[in-house]
DNA sequence: CCAACATATGAACATGTATTCAACTGTTGA
DNA sequence: TCAACAGTTGAATACATGTTCATATGTTGG
């Protein structure tokens, strides 16, 4: 069990942020979604049975949070995991979930 | 860039679950102070300016997603972090915002 | 250049949820 | 045993936010 550094004011406003972010399930299967490959909004819409501007608006804050980056190619964006902490934590957090319930 | 597995319908739901938890910032500070050692309601409701009954709805929470764990020790249950899981996301997602902002 | 496509945006609404207050359960030391 | 302590629970409320609809911006092929 080891303890975590003292966080920066910065810090203890993004952390929750970003968990809250990933929160809500259309936003977190638009993110996993694009863990596979960078996918376009209205790909991504039709794949995932969304509204286009539902997902627009989810990027969005995906991006701000720096968990999504998109690039343009065309008429299209195509949008994929930011950084490699994000798949960390992922996979991570998929392992917790897994984890098995022993009721000690 | 690894993909993610095909989650069950199970996963799908814990999953932005769980990261919902986090979101809230009184709650992933109690979370964060269980990483230290571990430590009993009021220990916490006092280090971390928080009521009693604020503190036990969210440990409740926190519990029910197996994020921590209490043991009773005389009059005092004391929390703290429930699995090694929990410790790597959270380093995981502090590396994270700790990322650089590149424009490219 | 412009019609068609791809994405983004803003307002409005409906739903969810963090917090407080009060009361309750359970434990132990004296 | 019982008064004092530690923690839990439920209802009520104020606030946040996910989704939709309509519209706007921007890009490109023909």
């Amino acid at each position: 069990m080891i303890g975590i550094e003292p966080l920066s004011h910065h810090e203890l406003v993004n952390l929750p942020e970003t968990f809250r972010l990933l929160g809500d399930p259309s936003r977190l299967r638009i993110l996993l979604h694009c863990t596979d490959a960078p996918k376009s909004v209205t790909q991504i819409a039709d794949d995932l049975d969304l509204s286009q501007s539902l997902v627009s608006h989810h990027l969005r804050l995906l991006r701000g949070a720096r968990l999504v980056r998109g690039v343009r190619q065309s008429r299209h964006i195509f949008y994929r995991i930011s950084d490699q902490h994000v798949n960390a934590f992922l996979i991570d957090m998929i392992a917790h979930i897994r984890e098995e319930h022993c009721y000690s």
